[in-house]
DNA sequence: AACACGATCTACT
DNA sequence: GTAGATCGTGTTG
């Protein structure tokens, strides 16, 4: 029988930019929960000053600067975990922000740690999105291309790739930047 | 040692 | 639309 489908979505990380773009449609699974990714956004390093790594290497942002593919989870507005996916080119620093996506399976999981919000709301925004899936520092330095409890998979790639602005980053710190990145068919699950 | 603040979310007006 | 929560981190004194 002849199977007809688009070419799936593969995760290329030589690039903060071109990897955000890339891990749109890719399936991120924790244990029995998995979900595709529709929202991400990059940041790089010298050419970016809303990027953790622009000032150099700390004590945080150190896996920024190593092996591509790993998360880079920190805390944020001392209540939310996020999750990022470390992507750069040789002798740089980067990763990227995966924002939003779409619930595939877990949702019991998902609705009690979200605590039986609706499904658009498990998933719509970085912090949500690591609460649903149960994101936490535990995972910082983990290789997510390596098979794990926690991992990027290939998936659908999107029809359209829409690029904005990113959210949340102060005027004069790459504001205008184009580098969040959404599946244009994907509007029900994105963040805001 | 102290301080200001953030790649956010929720609840309430 | 706006404020409050809440704390680790980077920066400054």
């Amino acid at each position: 029988m002849a199977t007809s489908s688009a070419p799936p979505s593969r995760p290329v990380l030589t690039d903060a930019v071109e990897a955000a773009r890339s891990l749109l449609g890719c399936v991120i699974h924790h244990f029995e929960c998995s979900a595709r990714i529709v929202e991400t956004e990059a940041y790089r390093a010298e050419d970016d000053p809303a990027s953790h790594a622009h000032r150099g290497v700390t004590k945080r942002n150190r896996v920024m600067f190593g092996p591509v593919g790993v998360a880079y989870v920190y805390f944020s507005y001392g209540t939310h975990w996020m999750l990022n996916v470390v992507a750069h080119g040789e002798g740089e620093a980067g990763a990227v922000l995966i924002r939003a996506a779409e619930p595939l399976t877990g949702f019991e999981a998902m609705a009690e740690r979200r605590r039986l919000a609706t499904p658009e709301a498990w998933l719509s925004g970085p912090g949500k999105l690591c609460q649903a899936l149960g994101i936490t520092h535990e995972h910082y330095g983990l290789d997510l291309l390596a098979g794990g409890d926690l991992r990027i998979e290939p998936g659908r790639a999107p029809r359209e790739i829409v690029a904005t602005k990113r959210i949340g980053i102060a005027h004069g710190r790459g504001h205008d930047t184009q580098w969040r990145f959404v599946d244009g068919d994907a509007e029900r699950w994105l963040s805001r």
